[in-house]
DNA sequence: CTGTTAGCGCCTTCAT
DNA sequence: ATGAAGGCGCTAACAG
């Protein structure tokens, strides 16, 4: 019952030839219409399936393409992933899951052994900018593989990317605080080795000197994502002899631990000091006190992913296509830094 | 410098055969050192790479294992699916991910999709209990493919899972409720037709029976794990002559809606009205009304659905190892269900 | 210890 | 319109 029937069994129940049952399966112009009849027939009454391993392997491709990212467990790369794979699933194509946990040995592996497995694309977020992996991505680009990075990105020639404005998005939220009437404020930011972060802190930066407000290097902090990062960060801003009066996280969750903080200081959130976070993670917009943060519409920028991958896969073209998709940013405006409705 | 090298070409340079070249590889013992040697250091200056499809197709096995879930951007789900990569990476096997978006038909698709790219084994969480897919399901089954259910299960033969007793998880948040002095505890259900559903409305209905407290259908409405759906179900049951006091939610969703609306209707939480959850989603922790809600330890419940993976895998013994592993749940006691420190 | 051969399941020229 | 034969890359008897 289980056995695996192939189109040879197919083949000798009809006294034909496999050659001829492939071409019947794939619906050739040269067979005559009453034997692919027959043929169709003796397959699904045989329950026959085709055997994608062996097709791939001859035909080189194999219908998966891998997506790596740092972890799965974030709410922004997960609705990314969801949205490659709405996308890919009715082109048929599997999505093949790899984590690095921001391990840039992991990235490194990773990208073997998507190669490996012959994946037909690689829709991947950079977890780290070190150019130990530059063979790893060599390697990709030689066996002709589409690459394409999401969100945070590398410059590679050759490869195409989809992100968002992050300057833009580090700019308008700034604008934002400084409407509320804030001038003192500080950022919180990630590894400034990779881009996305880089841009919103000069997005940041740009939005003070056309408000006219002059940038304070002790107002910028690196804090990794993480509620406890924001504490810590906070903590020692307020140690300064100015302390800030309003916070630009790059992370939705280093602005939540600042709040966590801020609150337990009997300091007044919007009135007295304004917190902005980035992502817009779901709880942002939850809280009671909920905290104004930027969208990258995830969703849409793996669709996008997917759809550039799906325009470059099996162009053999030396001529690479290299497309920089660039999002727009969104700002939602909530009570952390609402000072007019409150 | 892109074209594909394979034994054969190893095996041309050294005037040796290409079974030989693969016996070395292999790190066979029949090979001398020596051979072994010069094979291993022409494949890496080479370049070579094995080619996982070739192998695949050789043996039956791709080293791909599916998942299958409703959905891919839930904290849950996600969490689940860090679980069963991080424990399945060492092992090499990649992670396949399908989404069915809670509908039986994709489902079905995605079975036989699976099968199709000859999976070594599937990871599911059903997502209804129409028997509409029961094909899909046996012909898993024939083909001696693991199956392995994970907190949404299905009972069929030979078929293990890995849940929590949502029953003790229904009981015991019920009873923190019944605690706090509540009386009239309402339950927002799921699709009951799933047993998680079913097992903590049992679990909710057995503490109030445990407790002396009359159950009350009327306090029992199915509402979908949404904000919305909270907001209508909290609604209905203020409308009723004796409302409620508290309530057990399955959802962590609904729950926020519920709260939300009592907020609106200036109802004080929980001196006045008890809320609880269930899941343990990030933002039941992160709110200022922190939400009390049930963790599932969807980590450990995709690693352990990955080593129940993992010992299925290879046996070919028709006595088929049905295992049913439950873990415990855990509940996370907030500020929504805690009168006396409020 | 190594070479020869056959085959996993499918497709694709080349004949007929 | 169909059959025959070779090959995708690798492994596993079976020889020697």
């Amino acid at each position: 019952m289980s056995e695996k029937i192939t189109i040879y069994d197919i083949a000798k129940k009809l006294n034909i030839t496999a050659a001829t049952v492939s071409r019947a399966l794939n619906n050739s112009p040269k067979i005559k219409e009453s034997t692919k009849q027959l043929v169709l027939e003796a397959a699904s009454s045989m329950n026959y399936k085709q055997n994608k391993l062996a097709l791939a392997l001859k035909s080189g491709r194999s219908n998966n393409i891998g997506v790596i990212v740092p972890r799965v467990d974030s709410n922004f790369f997960a609705s990314v992933i969801r949205g490659i794979e709405e996308e890919l699933y009715p082109h048929g194509y599997q999505v093949i899951i790899c984590q690095t946990h921001e391990n840039p040995k992991r990235e490194n592996e990773n990208l073997y052994t998507l190669i490996d497995a012959q994946v037909d694309g690689i829709l991947m977020s950079v977890t780290a900018v070190t150019n130990e992996n530059d063979d790893a991505f060599q390697n990709v680009l030689e066996k002709n593989v589409p690459l394409i990075f999401f969100d945070r990105s590398k410059q590679i020639n050759g490869v195409s990317s989809v992100t968002i404005n992050d300057f833009k998005g580090g700019y308008i939220v700034t604008k934002q605080l400084i409407n509320q009437g804030c001038r003192n404020i500080a950022h919180f930011s990630g590894d400034q080795s990779l881009e996305i972060f880089k841009n919103r802190f000069l997005g940041y930066k740009q939005a003070l000197l056309d408000s006219g407000i002059p940038f304070n290097e002790k107002y910028v902090i690196q804090s990794k994502s993480s509620v406890e990062a924001g504490k810590n960060a906070i903590n020692i801003l307020l140690e300064l002899e100015t302390p800030p009066d309003a916070i630009f996280s790059s992370s939705d969750f280093a602005a939540l631990g600042a709040i966590q903080e801020l609150r337990d200081r009997n300091i007044n959130i919007p009135q007295e000091f304004c917190v902005a976070g980035f992502s817009n993670e779901p709880f942002t917009k939850f809280m009671e006190l909920s905290i104004t943060s930027v969208d990258q519409s995830p969703l849409e920028m793996g669709k996008m992913s997917a759809r550039v991958f799906l325009e470059q896969v099996g162009k053999t073209d030396t001529i690479k296509i290299e497309k920089k998709v660039v999002l727009a940013p969104e700002l939602h405006i909530r009570k952390s830094t609402s000072r007019i409705n409150s």
